[in-house]
DNA sequence: TAGTGGTCTAGACCACTGT
DNA sequence: CAGTGGTCTAGACCACTAA
């Protein structure tokens, strides 16, 4: 039953109370918890009422909730790890074939990208990220990538139109050692990378090629690399 | 208006409108969206409809309400960045006296904290991250950290007891350079660190400490710091 | 005081799932 | 078929903000 005197919404009541049970054990990772007119009468509220609680623990990623299946609690799954140390080191490209096979190798799963390449002018944003002029030609390769058939990440990479001209990297299959070792190939050594690593939620094209239940977050990696001239 | 025979839900069909505006900058960060009522007219649907419709957008975190001051776009911020190159290094915690702290000098904010020390029996997974046997003693550091007042981090730290016993890692200050200073002035030279990084949805405490908007995820670290000799 | 978003109800219909 | 969550409405009252 909810205070109505608290001054606490009565959904907010009704999902701090399901939050603590699921806290505490009482309702388990994957078990179903009361259905939503259960929930009515225990606490007391109106259907909607109810129905926001549920909607908040969905956005919070606490729970799934189906027609015809029930409200279930969400266990906690990772389904991919990037492993940092010399991640990007010439020796782990030369051994493995790229970073993102390589994850997947020391996790025994089977990679697999879809890789599409274009060509578009710099915008404002990404001309000062690699220094060069805005408007000036820039090498797109959009990534999708699978681990045994599901998608786990996407991966935009842009790159100076001069670097790429006449390489691999401008054809969806880079080759052994990938986009970095095409450059290498050509001429530009690579000196360091700088990564900004952050949070944020999907947008819903990202959600649902990403297959992400509500509440899910993704966490975001832009990655510049810099020759070992500076020029990034 | 929305399309009543395309099947989408209409509220998805308001959210999806007012997200592709905001998206093209035709409501720009900081603007405000037109009130409830007037979406009410301007899509033809309930005032519920369009309220769950704002509701959505604010789980994104793409916009704020507020009673009285309207639906507002949120502009995006960063408040610190950790900057990873060198971080934990024994020349830059001589130097700084910890990496929360050079952190914020970078940006010429005034960092602080707020630290308890408590001690408590290591639970099963604690035991194995920490190599200690279930239930033997663990020394606890919770600390809120602030820049410029504004908590930006919640960090938990725990170590075997029989490592901190005697040494000012049991203070709520540890001194200059901190912990991993005070450990290796105590003869446990540091070896290597492997952190974990993910994101996740607040819970509503660290929401409202972090001051988080809805739609708003965290992101989770966790180090796991070994000696010279391996021991975590 | 007028306008704003926040909450809540009662009731309705729908699509989906399992038996 | 019964039960589930998903959507939607019309209308009500509230607390807050700004003029």
């Amino acid at each position: 039953m909810v205070d109505r005197s608290s001054g606490v919404p009565a959904y907010r009541q009704v999902a701090e109370d399901l939050r603590e049970k699921i806290a505490v054990g009482e309702y388990a990772p994957g078990v179903q918890l009361p259905s939503e007119r259960e929930l009515v009468d225990a606490y007391g509220v109106s259907e909607s009422t109810v129905h926001e609680a549920v909607n908040a623990l969905q956005s919070e990623g606490l729970v799934t909730s189906e027609p015809g299946h029930g409200i279930v609690v969400r266990p906690s799954t990772i389904v991919l790890e990037r492993v940092a140390a010399a991640r990007l080191s010439r020796a782990a490209r030369e051994q493995d074939g790229g970073a993102f096979r390589a994850d997947a190798a020391t996790r025994g799963l089977t990679p697999s990208a879809e890789v599409g390449v274009r060509f578009e002018p710099a915008v404002a944003r990404v001309a000062a990220r690699l220094a060069v002029p805005e408007g000036s030609e820039v090498t797109v390769r959009d990534r999708v990538m699978r681990v045994d058939g599901v998608v786990v990440q996407l991966a935009v990479s842009r790159l100076p139109r001069e670097l790429t001209r006449g390489t691999a990297v401008e054809n969806p299959d880079t080759g052994p050692g990938g986009t970095y070792a095409r450059l290498e190939e050509a001429g530009h050594a690579l000196g360091s990378f700088i990564e900004h690593v952050g949070a944020r939620m999907p947008t819903p094209d990202e959600a649902s090629l990403l297959q992400l239940a509500d509440g899910v977050p993704v966490i975001t990696v832009t990655r510049v690399a810099y020759g070992a001239d500076g020029t990034p």
